[in-house]
DNA sequence: CCCTGATTCGC
DNA sequence: GCGAATCAGG
């Protein structure tokens, strides 16, 4: 199964919007959960809070830099590079994948000290601007807002023939950075798309969405019983 | 065990 | 460029 365009641009789509491997491999099909994970690569995608790999290089063996001096390694003696200076100059994103079911309100703590332990790498490439929204939340960092999108979307999200019900609404392949991102209705269900609207600056939602999206945390007295679920309330499967 | 993403390396 | 094999953490 070759890489064309369309499929490479679903496979954009979906890994930033924070879609495992597995589903996208799943949903484009053809591909296994490999392939899309070194194609990702291959595209200088972004990785994602990986399980692996918060730890330096591993105590694995030849930690010397490769001195390729023309000798055809005799054994091969793997030597896993550790690969210290990979271009992930990226920022650790503390919210990982949105569990599928998950609402993304409240991921404010209590505390509203989000700042001070930010070790806040502060990528060269991506500007670590501070923005306060409507809500009064912050911005901690452009990669740290993950959308609350996720709940596996079942096969056939938005292949070539959009459906009747979806035309003209925002789908998942129509989400770009400029959009907001958040989620209408529930994935798999017809009317499924995205709000669409412009997004708040540096957010991945519009500014009507960013008041939903962060929330400060209330004091349990003051919480509603009901907070508000962007995927509604769980379904079983 | 299952899952995840990262990395390597033969093709 | 591709992706299976492999690794490593949850």
């Amino acid at each position: 199964m070759a890489w064309t365009d369309e499929r490479i641009e679903t496979l954009k789509k979906m890994w930033e919007a924070g879609q495992t491997a597995s589903q996208i491999a799943d949903e484009l099909g053809g591909v296994s959960r490999n392939a899309v994970i070194g194609k990702a690569h291959r595209l200088g995608l972004q990785s994602r809070p990986s399980p692996v790999r918060p730890n330096e290089a591993r105590p694995a063996e030849a930690p010397a830099a490769e001195v390729r001096a023309e000798e055809p390694a005799p054994t091969v003696s793997e030597a896993r590079q550790p690969a210290a200076a990979r271009p992930v100059a990226a920022v650790e994103a503390p919210t990982p994948a949105p569990a599928p079911e998950a609402r993304p309100a409240a991921p404010v703590s209590a505390d509203t000290a989000p700042a001070a332990t930010a070790p806040a790498p502060a990528a060269p490439s991506q500007p670590v601007l501070r923005s306060v929204g409507p809500g009064g939340f912050v911005r901690q960092s452009p990669g740290e807002q993950q959308p609350p999108i996720a709940p596996a979307p079942p096969r056939r999200l938005v292949p070539a023939k959009p459906s009747p019900e979806i035309a003209g609404k925002t789908s998942l392949l129509d989400l770009s950075d400029k959009i907001c991102k958040w989620p209408l209705g529930h994935p798999g269900e017809p009317d499924f798309h995205f709000c669409g609207e412009k997004v708040n600056p540096g957010f991945p939602y519009c500014v009507a969405h960013c008041g939903h999206a962060y929330q400060a945390q209330l004091p349990r007295r003051d919480r509603r019983p009901a907070p508000p679920l962007p995927f509604g309330s769980p379904r079983g499967r």
